[in-house]
DNA sequence: TCGCATCCTGACCATATGGTCAAGGTTAAG
DNA sequence: CTTAACCTTGACCATATGGTCAGGATGCGA
């Protein structure tokens, strides 16, 4: 039986500091890494005393798992998109979209999905052998049909996949060295806009859809 | 002046040691993070005391940058393979390969440079500003003249380096998702063979070189 | 107002870690 | 052989960190 609700002021706090505290630890991760973040730190952000977060959330590990899911859930939902294209040229072209724009509005985000799988997915291991497999399966299939049906190249989908991952994940991840390569600035508008076409054109003709 | 290099035990047992070190550090903190790398792990996997290391390297961070300039060292030679092809598809072509190459044989070092990156870059972001930012003009030049003679589309020369870089390193960073999805299996000698030609031609197609 | 559940937090603890050091071993030049 | 430079290492230290806890504050239903 799942738990009723109540509307009070003390679940209003309960969540705003769950929020609070997840945010702070989300940017304090993605900077710091799981071994150089520290309960302190993500505290003083969230703008916290360090035992509240202990009260909010057991340990260092249970907050980082949390983290990684609320990621990985946003990672997921990106391609919703994907699903009922006509076409490579719709689908994917939305998918780049949906993933570039992520990107940018969750660079932390991507970073610690990023950090957790370099270090060999230590709590996500999980997910990616289920979640993330049937996920990558389904797509492949469909690209796999749009070959079939002609209306692209004949590509192993996985490696599309990834380069789809790869391309789109890298403004993320790599967003510090991309500001350097760019005098120091963050990419404007009109860069990312660039990013999105660049990125959708040179795939979408490398598939042969365009 | 340099020192002369004395040919002797000393200078052996020197040189054997300190290259155990780094490749032990190498793959610590690309499993750990430098945050989650300790000290002993890196002595335990080098087969040394931990005093012995800081009799090398005095301090973490010391041993950390030595690490990172290593790979950077790698990382920019790969692009000699770049510079004297008459055209994108051999110059483009070959640096994928080379880069891939890398991702396969320098796992470890992929990971450390990413999570340099990813971390805000702070002990080589002078190189970045410096040697990397010459290297990318050089290239972004070089392709530009290749769009200019009509060799290849005109495709913005930094979008189309993010790429190179995204693609061909994901293989190395993210490749323990890689392989999960894989089925737990590492990627077999014909399966990089597939991912170094889907890449290329993707790539090359889609930059309207083939 | 009363009483209970929830929330807050300063002080505290055990442990892990980067780094030091002094004493002893080894190499090789003179 | 002597000597000085170099290498090795167990024991040790100061500090930082994840986590605990007791007691107080606050919200809220009755």
């Amino acid at each position: 039986m799942g738990e009723i609700r109540k509307i009070s002021k003390r679940n209003a706090i309960r969540q705003e500091n769950e929020a609070r505290i997840l945010s702070a630890a989300e940017k304090v991760f993605a900077e710091a890494g799981y071994g150089g973040a520290t309960m302190q730190l993500i505290a003083d952000m969230a703008g916290l005393p360090k035992a509240n977060l202990h009260y909010y959330f057991p340990t260092k590990e249970e907050l980082y798992r949390k983290v990684v899911q609320q990621i990985f859930e946003i990672w997921l939902h990106a391609a919703d998109s994907f699903d009922d294209a006509p076409g490579p040229v719709e689908g994917i072209g939305a998918y780049i979209d949906a993933k570039m724009e992520i990107s940018r509005r969750h660079p932390f985000g991507s970073k610690v999905w990023a950090s957790e799988v370099m270090h060999g997915a230590p709590v996500i291991q999980d997910y990616l052998e289920t979640t993330l497999r049937e996920w990558t399966a389904g797509r492949a299939g469909l690209i796999q049909k749009w070959v079939d049906e002609g209306k692209m190249s004949p590509i192993d989908p996985s490696h599309l996949l990834y380069m789809l991952w790869a391309t789109t994940q890298h403004y993320a991840d790599f967003g510090h060295q991309i500001e350097t390569l760019n005098g120091g600035k963050a990419l404007s508008d009109r860069q990312w806009k660039d990013a999105k076409e660049s990125v959708k054109t040179i795939i979408l003709r490398g598939i042969g859809a365009l």
